[in-house]
DNA sequence: TCAAGTCTGGAGTGTCAACTCCAGAAACGC
DNA sequence: GCGTTTCTGGAGTTGACACTCCAGACTTGA
């Protein structure tokens, strides 16, 4: 729903100009923030290719049709450019599983959850694997700003794994020992992993595995009752 | 235990001189060796903290403390010196592990391993994540025969977990529905994106959650008799 | 309509990284 | 010991990439 987060140029002194949270207004133009979205969605792509170390500002010019200096009036340097990718691809991976995320409060919305996922992967033959994840590997260690806005897009991520798991738990289908909130975090790592794993392999097994086994589990925690325990 | 596999210069037409299944031989005196060794390993350490693209062959020439002729001579490329650290890191990793994986034929074996690798990552406060798993990330799509390399390591990594488990349902210690093959490529992935996040949120407790997750399935799947369930 | 601010084009700069070349030193095989 | 091969040092080349600069075109608000 929402466009990316705003600032990024971020000066020092003349910090306090009108709101209080935010740190500084770049004031786009309409014709302006059309551009600055063209940058984004071309540098989003080529790095979901090729990661940011491959991606060059000049290929980022190409591919969004614009000049060198557009790049620099809309983004300070390369790293903003990249933390806007970061909020860029934040979002779209969340809408893409919107609805269904959100709503995972039974078997069937998880299973029907993961075939979205594997489904996705098969669409693109296994390339390129989870755009967080990837992004995440490449830059945890060298940008710490960019880590942090990554958990943050993970943590989002989990939260809503989460609220279905919790929405169960209070409907009293899971067993008091089931923690969804470990549960959550669980499954999200068996999903990234698996991703890795099917992205390096080139196949979907990996991700279908780790998704089924985590799968198989929250069926066992279910409550006596409901639920046939499927393969 | 063994060394590196050999070949990587690889000439086109003289090729049969001598073994049938080596490629190229490139007779290294035990000096050339050593020097050989003192570069993977300078290599290795450098793309473990800021990953191959932040890697100057450069920086690697000082850490290793040869000149830069050297590596040229022991490497035909960048990307040559890369698949040498990609199999050195694995040797490394799975080293680390030895004797426990191999052994994973009970629920104490499959805790134990879970705090080794568990406490490994607190030791480097939770930096650096996954050997393999960074290189994956970063080379699967840019660099093929880094990716099937780094695919055969996954594949030995992944046969360490399951012939434990093998083991055990060989025993008939597991119920017969339980697929010791995709178990133990569940546990392989939730632990890939067990580190992933760990690494990214700079704790311990995605890997934490992803590991026990894993691990509380496998006792659910145990045959009615023994070991406890725990949390 | 006009001034102030925003947007755009493209040439230019400095740095850094991968890789080459060659000549001399050390090791090896006989 | 001696010819051959391997190993080493370091200067040099080439290209790419992040980033700058400035002048002109367009938008906006009064």
């Amino acid at each position: 729903m929402a466009s990316e987060a705003g600032p990024e140029a971020g000066s020092g002194a003349t910090a306090a100009t009108g709101s209080p949270s935010a740190v500084a207004e770049p004031r786009l133009t309409r014709k302006g923030q059309a551009t600055r979205a063209r940058i984004v969605a071309a540098a989003s792509a080529l790095v979901f290719e090729r990661g940011v170390a491959g991606t060059s500002t000049d290929d980022v010019r190409a591919a969004a049709g614009v000049s060198t200096s557009q790049i620099y009036h809309y983004f300070a340097d390369k790293s903003a450019l990249v933390r806007a990718v970061i909020a860029h691809q934040t979002e779209a991976v969340l809408d893409a599983q919107r609805p269904l995320l959100g709503r995972l409060d039974s078997m069937e919305a998880l299973r029907a959850w993961r075939d979205l996922v594997v489904g996705l992967q098969r669409e693109r033959q296994c390339e390129g694997g989870c755009p967080i994840g990837s992004l995440a590997g490449e830059l945890a260690e060298i940008d710490p700003e960019a880590r942090a806005e990554l958990a943050a897009g993970f943590a989002r991520w989990e939260d809503g794994i989460r609220s279905g798991l919790r929405a169960m738990r209070d409907r009293g289908e899971l067993r008091p020992g089931a923690d969804p909130d470990r549960l959550s975090l669980a499954i999200l790592a068996a999903l990234q992993g698996g991703l890795l794993l099917t992205q390096t392999r080139r196949e979907t097994a990996p991700l279908e595995a780790a998704l089924d086994t985590m799968l198989a589990h929250v069926a066992d925690c279910l409550e006596d009752g409901a639920a046939a325990p499927a393969g």
